[in-house]
DNA sequence: CCGATTCCGTTTGGTAGCAAACAATACCGG
DNA sequence: CCGGTATTGTTTGCTACCAAACGGAATCGG
């Protein structure tokens, strides 16, 4: 199981500790680190290539029209925060989606700097269809795993988020 | 032990279940699969501002730094595998490496399409201050898990690695 | 040799992502 | 009211990232 691992991963290992000579380095949080990367990379490719591709989205327009079907019509600001992207990277997807149809701004009457970004009816009607299938993509990258090693998973990874989030 | 984790992301973890309501869906995966991205966004996040951003590298730059300070000058084919990066984007992590001083671009004579990367006496001073306080950045990022927690989330990803790899 | 094919790194054209500067609007103290 | 300050989303300028097209160089079959 845990031996057919990554004999690269090793070797590289034993070359750091050389090239470090007699400095003291910390390789278990280095290899959680960096696997938590490259899984997310790895995650990220495979569902931009066999499922979102074919929808004309990259991970965070999906993101986004993921965020808006949940919690409905929302401001801008608050779009960012739950998709976890800055307000500037935010305009440009959106401004993304407005343009493949999925969503639209909406001015604020009360506060005119205030825009909020809602679904279109395609928008809607396409989430719809993809979640689902994004949804049997998520499965199908950790099928490997157990439900409670998933939900380990969830947990340890909640963990880091936390420590990691504190700026 | 996990209920003083995080409050407010269960909290969004339960809102969404209750949003998504009595859809078929596979709730593990996806909350493993989403920590894993934004596991992975923080981590980057708070390394880049941390630490690689007093060096004038991003996240890309410090990978490529690192790969070839452990395995030495490398072809460009390689060095791209090895970064988990396409080609064409190390193309462009070399050229501003190269433009920073870090890395120098090495025509093979024997076959005139190949280039090598290698890093310059500057490159390599960098890496060697860098890397010790980047993995001190690291273990405080998963300082809450303890080290057979840490080596359990390296296990895990990587058999999400494998799987979510095959193409 | 030579034509076709394969291999290699770069270029092109597009989206994504950030920080910092910005303009417009709202708000607040006097 | 009005001048200063805070807030909000966008713009600017940059890097990163990919797929696909490209063009030079090697290689292989005949």
């Amino acid at each position: 199981m845990e031996e057919r691992a990554s004999p690269r991963l090793l070797d590289a290992e034993r070359l750091i500790q050389a090239r470090l000579g007699d400095r003291r380095l910390d390789f278990d949080s280095m290899l959680a680190v960096s696997n938590i990367y490259r899984a997310a990379t790895a995650v990220r490719r495979r569902a931009e290539r066999g499922v979102l591709a074919q929808f004309g989205l990259s991970w965070g327009g999906f993101t986004t029209l993921w965020v808006l079907w949940v919690w409905g019509e929302m401001r801008t600001a608050d779009l960012a925060e739950e998709c976890d992207l800055s307000k500037a990277t935010l305009t440009g997807v959106v401004k993304t989606l407005e343009k493949r149809g999925f969503v639209e701004r909406r001015q604020v009457e009360s506060d005119r700097r205030r825009v909020t970004v809602a679904l279109t009816d395609t928008g809607l009607d396409t989430i719809e269809r993809l979640f689902p299938r994004f949804n049997r993509y998520e499965g199908e990258m950790v099928r490997e795993l157990s439900t409670d090693e998933k939900q380990a998973l969830a947990g340890l990874l909640r963990r880091v988020i936390v420590e990691a989030g504190r700026q």
